[in-house]
DNA sequence: GTTTTACTGTAAAACGTTTAACAGGTGGAC
DNA sequence: GTCCACCTGTTAAACGTTTTACAGTAAAAC
């Protein structure tokens, strides 16, 4: 019943030809006559006959995996970019092994080594922290890799494919301040991650340089209901910003939670943009104004510089670098500029106070 | 530079030992002397060893990883199932490897010819019509097999693991028609989908039952913002039903795209049902009604059943089905019964129907 | 008619592991 | 003192492929 597998010797046997022709009708690397191939085919099919791939990975070098790490499955963000690589990956005819690290450089490594085990034409990795791996450091020169979006391009030693963080931080800060906003609240998720920190970066210089104000950081971890938390805690002891920037998505929610828990609303209390932009953002009667980065390109670039590697490419490492873009919508209200023609924000301040009061009852 | 990896025969010549101790060493299954092993521990490290997965493989037959196969990555509940599995796949030491069918019968067959090739421990599927893929059910005698979510238990020969789709149905059926909802519509994905058509019919049912009316049930897709259009073009042709259920979180979303381009209120003008339960329809201002699938009990169950069999139980394919509850919130609206003391639907569906003529304008 | 060339098929040697079978040495039981 | 068991370590044979080298045949070139 539990048969054995079959082999090429099998299907050999019942095509009556040697299993080098049968490797070769598989491999298509040298011709076979029609009938035999033929033949072949039948006999495989017969036996549905599968060439194994750890005999043929043994074999022949080549292992025609990718392996993926990202620091969180339930991201939507890192979600998307397997979903995109998974797809070009298929259409070159690659498999992909996907390993979490948790947000844990140590299961990161862990995770790392076993990936190496397979032995993969590449590797696709969003570290967790900003410092390289370094079973990746170490394995760079022989195994082609690609690290994505928490990453210091400078300092990799392999290709990058990042947004401009900064950037992205300016962006947001500007619009901010363009619409009257001087008391900016920054939502991020863990200030000791680069990408975070540059976010951050943009958006106080920008904001600093306009307003003279200086943004207030406060992280909330990479935990939506705990970060909620963390963020109503804070609103409670801190008066209400008249907007908050979400560093991530997984921000944008415990912001948008804790806003709700409160009844808090948006825009008219507080102005909010978003990071990232999924369909939920904007299924809603305030759709968020957000930060978008491009996944689709992300995980192109990604995937276009591992494949250029994979073929042997031994060039300089090099960084790419994607611009965000600013999408805008409902949630981000027009204020009267701090010291224009009248005091509004402590009006706007003193009107969310009154609201929050009530909410906290 | 490009050094070739170290093999077992490297280390065994760089610690003086035959390579069967060195395997030894790393699989124990052997005692090994103290010295020896520390020998070969820092030999290994130095060369950076790393046993090759494939060679492992081929040898012993087994193969220490799981093929994991869902109908779309950039769905959430996949994709949290994905995230589960690959944990519990890490704490027993297997990978994963994970294949997206992106709902194509075909693309399905061949992702998972290719997962086959692998020779992997188990697979664990989700199917992306309810006929289980001829290949699987060929395989399903030597290969473990867990089918998920999209399957009719009693059809499939392995074990399945499903939630109650039609009680889950009944009881979002049955909360609308409690809180005076008769004029019901259902936001399906694909008809043609089994658990879909149970949702269907656990709603149609009990509100046909307590009502005498029959809900109507309109094809999203798959797709958010296709679906999005879909219903809007529905909304423009039929009077506004006063509740809406969405029976998976797509269609909640394209339900929710849908309604707020044509800013209908939720819950005033319309009430929603949503399906699954994620944390941004609790981070809004009206927190969703949803139907709650027990996502990390589902992919326990599949992880359990499947290690059973890997563990060699060959016994009678077993169906696991679990319930889904029902979370309260804010969007949906207790309104008069239709034939009560008042004429509440049709003043509910004239009010709609105003608003939605100007939202159209 | 002989030599090339081209084309197909096969034999056989790896690839890096696991593992059965064996070898050598030590210590205890008798 | 002999025998046996035990403990460690090694040898060598697979596992199912890929791929090189070669053989055989037929067609083309001379």
């Amino acid at each position: 019943m539990t048969r054995r597998r079959a082999t090429l010797k099998d299907v050999a046997d019942r095509a009556g030809v040697s299993i080098a022709t049968v490797s070769n009708v598989f491999t298509g690397r040298k011709a076979v006559n029609d009938e035999l191939r033929m033949r072949v085919e039948r006999a495989a099919k017969e036996l549905s006959f599968q060439i194994d791939r750890a005999a043929s990975q043994l074999k022949s070098g080549k292992a025609r995996v990718v392996g993926v790490l990202v620091p969180d499955l339930d991201d939507t963000f890192f979600t998307s970019l397997i979903s995109r690589i998974e797809l070009m990956a298929l259409e070159e005819g690659y498999d992909v092994i996907v390993a979490s690290s948790r947000d844990d450089r140590q299961l990161e490594e862990s995770r790392l080594h076993t990936l190496l085990g397979w032995r993969p034409s590449g590797i696709i990795a969003v570290p967790c922290s900003d410092t390289v791996p370094t079973i990746l450091a170490r394995e760079v020169a022989r195994l082609p890799t690609v690290l994505v979006d928490r990453v210091v391009p400078e300092a990799a030693t392999a290709d990058t494919v990042t947004i401009d963080n900064f950037e992205a931080g300016q962006i947001a800060g500007r619009y901010l301040v363009e619409m009257g906003h001087s008391d900016i609240a920054l939502a991020a998720s863990h200030l000791d991650i680069a990408p975070i920190r540059e976010r951050v970066r943009g958006a106080v210089s920008i904001v600093q340089e306009l307003t003279g104000k200086e943004p207030v950081a406060v992280a909330l971890g990479s935990n939506a209901e705990r970060g909620a938390d963390i963020f109503a805690h804070w609103l409670e002891r801190h008066p209400l910003p008249s907007a908050v920037f979400a560093l991530t998505n997984v921000t944008t929610l415990a912001v948008l939670t804790a806003l709700a828990r409160q009844r808090i609303d948006i825009p008219d209390q507080v102005s909010l943009i978003a990071f990232d932009d999924y369909t939920w953002m904007s299924a809603r009667k305030t759709a968020l104004t957000a930060i978008r980065q491009p996944v689709d390109d992300i995980a192109r670039l990604a995937w276009e510089r591992l494949q250029l590697r994979m073929e042997g490419d031994a060039s300089q490492p090099r960084p790419s670098i994607l611009s965000t873009t600013l999408q805008v919508r409902d949630s981000t209200r027009r204020i009267a500029r701090a010291g224009d023609e009248e005091p509004a924000v402590a009006e706007q301040g003193s009107a969310a106070a009154g609201e929050r009061q009530n909410s906290i009852h």
